[in-house]
DNA sequence: TATATTTGCATAAGCACTTATATAAATACT
DNA sequence: AGTATTTATATAAGTGCTTATGCAAATATA
């Protein structure tokens, strides 16, 4: 028996908590379920840092109207998850400035579809007339009880073309071909030896301790990337290629982050990988993931790079 | 700017903590601003507990749709308030019975006015039809940050008869003496000394730094009590009387309760009643209230009294 | 009848907030 | 310019819940 519910208007205060953590603890399920490492009270202040670019505490705190240590505490657990950094204001040097990690951003792009699901879903069940608050709590209170907004979530991510990194597949193989000889050639040449260890990507890089991934969407694979055991523990990042049609979509990005998630996992020494100047817009994103400039071996193992960098492990 | 707002159905579960936490705030206020020592969040364990009459921890939990610690706590917090008792179940040894002290019986009195004036302030702004459960969030907490809640609140608790404990003032003397010697009439007989002491009020009470009481509704006495000094921060609980048609309401135990507060607040050193072991209800609820039998004086003020009871102090 | 399980409640620790207060930098005032 | 005030953020402690766990009494099981 709901003693709650029997009250009636005046418990309407302790009904509202009560849906709030039924809602919460629904939706923390669903993150979990999708594999995402995301919790629903970080939600008002993350979505509001990503729309932003950049915020500070104080403007987070107005625009979320919460208590400013609550702004901080949460950001203060953003930071710890690696989904936001903060940076010191030049002019005002009171101020920091909160912004999303190239983590926090590939987590940002990753969740769209499932946040995309979710408003569908609560929109399902709360926008439609009723003749009092208590009357919409009771009836968002029972869909949630019953399974059926979870389920709902369910049903609208089957909608969604959900982007999935995956392990190597003989069927990706001219995939892994096909994009970096088309990267090849737009930015420089294909020499016969580029031919040869794309085509036998068994023999090159797997067979030696390597991986290459790949950025599957509705089984298509539309991204690549590998990563080259060059010596115990030390692997060279290497092979990214995305299809023509589908730049724009910061698969390259989330093809980069999982690289380094996979490459602290596994405890690797050193993560590596050589470039050239001219690829700018390359350069500033590796940068920007934390890879740092080294000197370049005189030996380096590709004529047409000129820069080494090296992310710290 | 409210971010929250406006990212609309997604951010439903902060907006319905947020709410939850504006309308327990707000209605705190009015607690306070009414004079009741009383917290929200105690409100549906107190209101279930006065309800049941006596409850275990079990059923509450049940009852209210938390989890078991949460009622534990409740409960102590409303022990530690001086509301709730626990007593043990002879049988089950296990369970507690959990039941309104008589302090807590007479909050539970006190409270009703403002809790229809609350139930029917809540029901002016959230019954009403809304299109979604987001726009019934939306309006409600207009209506509350505008004050226009509290207000209504205030309205409606014009339209209550309200009881209110006065100190002795010139026109409730006729009260005084009529309510008294209507009871004495009733129960025993009147002496000539007690028409003194009663038309006397100052003489005999209060001038010696006794105090007279009254309940007042509407203007009117419709009950009194006297506290006479009697020794250095010795006082009599004496005088007590409600108004015929005004029996039932609970009125004695308000007053009894006022005194025992007093009793409190001064730092009496003894408090003590005078009473007949025929008076059995009366006898019952001093027992209720705390008050124990101590063995009478031989000289003992009244004629009619063959019992004396102390409250422990 | 002895032992295992369940039940009723308490305690501990954690979490997402709160209020109160501290600290340092920026700005206003005289 | 020097001092006072305001602003931006951090820290500390408290609150009302949570989950996890403990403990003793009651009940089920062998």
């Amino acid at each position: 028996m709901d003693s709650l519910k029997l009250i009636g208007e005046l418990s309407l205060g302790s009904r509202l908590k009560r849906l709030s953590e039924l809602l919460m603890k629904t939706i923390s399920k669903v993150y979990q379920d999708y594999g995402l490492d995301f919790d629903p009270y970080l939600f008002p202040a993350f979505h509001k840092i990503a729309e932003s670019k950049t915020i500070t505490n104080t403007e987070l705190c107005d625009s979320l109207q919460t208590s400013q240590p609550a702004v901080t505490q949460t950001i203060n657990k953003l930071v710890q998850k690696g989904l936001v950094q903060l940076e010191a204001d030049a002019i005002d040097k009171r101020k920091k400035i909160i912004s999303l990690t190239p983590k926090g951003s590939v987590l940002h792009i990753q969740v769209q579809p499932l946040w995309r699901s979710m408003d569908k879903s609560v929109k399902e069940f709360t926008q439609k007339p009723a003749n009092s608050l208590l009357e919409h709590i009771n009836q968002f209170e029972e869909v949630i009880k019953a399974g059926d907004f979870s389920q709902a979530i369910t049903e609208h991510m089957e909608q969604e073309t959900l982007l999935y990194i995956s392990e190597f597949k003989p069927e990706y193989a001219q995939a892994f071909y096909d994009f970096n000889i088309d990267w090849l050639e737009t930015y420089f040449y294909v020499e016969d030896f580029d031919r040869e260890v794309l085509s036998k990507p068994h023999q090159y890089i797997l067979d030696p301790g390597g991986h290459i991934f790949f950025a599957v969407e509705n089984g298509e694979a539309i991204g690549t990337v590998a990563l080259m055991k060059r010596d115990e523990n030390a692997y060279e990042l290497t092979k990214m290629a995305v299809r023509g049609d589908q730049r724009g979509k910061k698969i390259g990005q989330q093809l980069m982050q999982h690289c380094i998630d996979f490459a602290k996992e596994n405890k690797f020494d050193q993560l590596y990988l050589y470039s050239n100047t001219l690829l700018e817009n390359a350069i500033y994103i590796y940068r920007k993931f934390g890879f740092e400039e080294v000197k370049i071996e005189a030996n380096s193992p590709y004529v047409r790079s000129n820069i080494k960098m090296v992310y710290p492990l």
